[in-house]
DNA sequence: CTAATTGCAAACGTTTTGCAGCGTT
DNA sequence: AACGCTGCAAAACGTTTGCAATTAG
């Protein structure tokens, strides 16, 4: 099946940008396609995700979409809420799965979220009034 | 300052759970004062976590309030949606923290959390109607 | 008396859904 | 005609907030 305009749109809107809320999608495919409706966008970003083309993680209180579908982990940080991918090699999640395997689960490699401060966060030292910080 | 009976029992409803929303520890704190509002709940479940008595992590779009704030991680079961603790040695992050140094990122080693499928999704083999499988 | 905390209800931000209409096949 | 997808608006959901009443110090 041939996708849609708006298919299209929100798969390119996806790519565009750097993990994305659905929202940011939004108004990114309204720039181009001004008559989108919200609803329309978060069925195709469905749509993407059941065919495996994307992924959704819920980092504080959102969900954020991701067109990266290999292993990767995200670094969260916790002061600017921005996501930074991180590539990492499978034996370096070796000894916390083989930990999680010993009470029986079966850790999935492909999402792994750290927590923590990024370089430019880390290096603002002194507890100044933290940018952003939306929820938690 | 002495904490009020709300307090008490919202601290009491959280110990007494695993992993609750604030929803489920309203539920919970009805059943011995019925006469609790959930704005109370979130107000004395956001002091717990002001206090450190509490941490919050955001879960398939929900927030789920855990009284140990000890390092260990969460595996959340992609299949059933459950969370289940996991106590690991400091070593068994270091190449992931190691990784996420070389970018300049900062991890937090408390605050893990692995996607999976604990023991009992797993033994399902066959893809069944998968059970509650709430939101992502 | 003052400050903190409550119950209640309204508001909020995000996500989902019902529905009529349109375009393809 | 039957289907899939759209725009729109309303609803649903989790969370926050304003406020008057109550309680604690």
């Amino acid at each position: 099946m041939t996708p849609s305009l708006q298919g299209e749109a929100v798969r390119d809107a996806l790519h565009r940008l750097d993990h994305p809320t659905a929202d940011e999608v939004f108004t990114e495919v309204r720039k181009h396609l001004p008559r989108v409706a919200l609803g329309t966008v978060y069925r195709n970003l469905d749509q993407l995700v059941a065919h495996g083309e994307a992924a959704v993680r819920s980092i504080g209180g959102q969900r954020r979409y991701d067109p990266n579908t290999d292993r990767h982990a995200h670094l969260h940080c916790d002061r600017c809420d921005r996501l930074f991918d991180l590539d990492y090699a499978d034996e370096d999640l070796d000894r916390l799965r083989q930990a999680a395997e010993k009470v029986g689960f079966q850790v999935d490699a492909r999402v792994v979220e750290l927590q923590g401060l990024c370089r430019a966060c880390n290096e603002e030292k002194p507890e100044r009034p933290p940018p952003p910080t939306p929820p938690v």
